[in-house]
DNA sequence: GCCGTTTTCGGCCCGACTGTTTTCAGTCG
């Protein structure tokens, strides 16, 4: 069998550590394996790659020792695990599903096994349904009404959403909850905070006198259609559009300790308790805590302060290297939008955009920006009329044109050209020297071999009138999977011949995303950030991928369009 | 299953809410 990737390899042990949770083994042990589960899925390297130079290098891995650097070296080389095949021959197929049910855990969906036999969400509704649910003991009339909503809500498939979409809705609550009297701080917390490409909920958290008035005012959000869960200090709420919102009421003095608990990441918050309690301390929703006293909590600073830390901002709390980056003083100061000089991926009505190039152009100004690069479709991309030599060099008048007329403002001339099925760009050399900026890219061939498409890619890196790579895996978030391309490979190939890569902008597609963008840092190459903007509001993306870009570590000298065109274009030439 | 100048064994984050309980287990974040 083929060697697996990364993507194969952590979907194996998340579902070992599936059926081991569902088996009610040691909860440890499930983490283990969930957490090298999320450590070999964010590897840009290939761990297949790694194991057959030497499988040594797995064991340097956070949480990899000897066991699990063994299972995932055969799960690489073999493309399966004994222990894998064992434990799914354990369980029947179909009732690992009863654990994404809403309010079922392990426990009790093993208990439904085991008493009821019930194998899958089918036969678990029919079990709701006649009433033997409610027989259960620990189980009862409640539980089992509450089963049979969550039957519903687990074959909708409960989506996260785009992290663009989820503002809009954080955005609209907020200005909701404005109108509150006695609200002293508001703030959200949770995935959205640390801007992740996707959110599952959203986390509100409040300091009011009056938790009754705030959490009736919340009900009354028009987007409301069920509380889930209301006590003293918590509420919960389903949305319409199928997101809970969860609000808590906490104390002043302890609003930062809860807008860092509830920011997490989960796996960061364990990090921090970890250190906590080797300085005696404790940490919770509250404070950070010696013995009964309280000695931080009113801000966030306050509680990294007295775990010895300095502050971290929230995109980078997915314990991955913050906490080393910390210790050593060497926390980046993260790009900002207010950084972003220009924008290089921008489309126009000569292909498939819908405003001119000089409505683009005006409206970037308008947004702040000092240039923009037109890059619209090479002719290869016939379904939008993508532009040949002619009709490229026609559009290069035209910005001449414009250009004379705009103040303090340059429209570069760009292309975004193909890359070719069978290898080779979509225009000739001698067309591509005579622009400013070249985005090459790929739209035909994203579902060749993982050689056949990084070989196209790499020839195209060659081209010494290529600027940078565009939307490098091609992914659309929930909707396509990647390439198959060895992005290691790609990123190497930019270092050396110091080529830039793209980080796209649009939210479906944050490509490369955050843990790909921390290793084109590492290896000094430059992303650009850019948003493909195929109309006018389509510039607003660019906040999205800073959001990305910080989420990856990137300062403003990490991302290449926060400078201005002519240090840009002085970094090309010194760079081919 | 991982990990270690407090440990190579015994830890592994912590609290709110719900429903079923009669003092707490399970789930969630």
């Amino acid at each position: 069998m083929a060697a697996l990737t990364n993507a194969e390899i952590a979907a194996a042990l998340e579902e070992i550590a599936d059926i081991l949770d569902f088996q009610g083994a040691n909860p440890f042990r499930v983490r283990a394996y969930r957490n090298a589960a999320r450590t070999v899925g964010e590897m840009t390297e290939s761990v297949a790659d790694l194991v057959e130079k030497d499988q040594g290098n797995l064991l340097g891995l956070p949480g990899i020792g000897k066991d699990l650097a063994e299972k995932i070296a055969t799960l690489a080389r073999s493309g399966s695990l004994p222990l894998l095949e064992e434990l799914r021959s354990q369980v029947p197929e179909g009732v690992l599903d009863l654990l994404k049910v809403p309010g079922l855990g392990p426990k009790r969906a093993a208990t439904l096994y085991r008493e009821l036999g019930v194998t899958d969400l089918e036969e678990l509704r029919q079990a709701c349904l006649e009433h033997r649910v409610r027989q259960l003991k620990g189980f009862g009339e409640k539980t089992e009404a509450a089963i049979l909503e969550g039957l519903d809500l687990a074959t909708q498939a409960t989506q996260r959403m785009y992290w663009a979409v989820a503002d809009q809705i954080a955005q609209s609550i907020l200005q909701h909850m404005e109108a509150c009297k006695g609200i002293r701080s508001m703030q959200f917390a949770g995935s959205y905070r640390r801007g992740k490409e996707t959110v599952g909920d959203l986390d509100l958290l409040v300091v009011a006198d009056d938790a009754t008035r705030v959490m009736d005012h919340f009900g009354r959000f028009s987007g409301v259609e069920k509380v889930l869960a209301r006590g003293d200090t918590k509420m919960s709420v389903r949305l319409q559009i199928g997101l809970q919102v969860d609000l808590r009421n906490v104390p002043e003095e302890s609003f930062g300790a809860a807008l860092q608990y509830f920011t997490g990441s989960k796996e960061h918050n364990i990090v921090l308790r970890g250190r906590a309690k080797e300085r005696g301390l404790k940490v919770n929703e509250y404070g950070v805590f010696a013995g009964e006293k309280r000695i931080a909590g009113r801000t966030e600073e306050e509680v990294y302060a007295a775990l010895g830390l300095p502050w971290i901002p929230p995109e980078l709390r997915e314990a991955r290297e913050e906490f080393a980056w910390a210790d050593s003083g060497i926390l980046p100061t993260l790009v900002e939008l207010s950084d972003i000089r220009g924008d290089l991926h921008v489309h126009s009505t000569w292909t498939d955009g819908t405003a001119s190039i000089e409505e683009m152009a005006r409206a970037a100004k308008a947004r702040g920006l000092s240039y923009i690069a037109i890059t619209d479709h090479s002719k290869r991309v016939s379904m939008v009329g993508g532009l040949d030599a002619d009709r490229l060099r026609q559009q290069w008048q035209e910005i001449d044109q414009i250009n004379r007329r705009l103040k303090g403002f340059r429209i570069l001339k760009g292309v975004e050209v193909d890359i070719l099925e069978e290898g080779g760009l979509d225009l000739p050399d001698e067309v591509l020297a005579e622009a400013d900026w070249v985005v090459a890219s790929i739209h035909y061939g994203q579902n060749q071999s993982r050689e056949k498409i990084t070989r196209r890619v790499l020839e195209a890196l060659e081209n010494p009138y290529v600027s940078c790579f565009a939307h490098p895996t091609g992914r659309l978030i929930g909707k396509r999977k990647p390439y198959q391309i060895d992005l290691d490979a790609v990123i190497r190939k930019a270092a050396e011949l110091g080529k830039m890569l793209e980080l796209n902008a649009h939210p479906q597609r944050l490509d490369l995303d955050d843990v790909a963008c921390a290793a084109a840092k590492k290896h000094g190459v430059l992303v650009v950030i850019a948003t493909d903007a195929h109309s006018i509001d389509g510039l607003e993306a660019l906040r999205f991928g800073v959001l990305q870009a910080r989420r990856g570590g990137l300062s403003k000298a990490d991302v290449a369009n926060t400078r201005s065109w002519p240090e840009l274009k002085q970094l090309l030439n010194r760079r081919s």
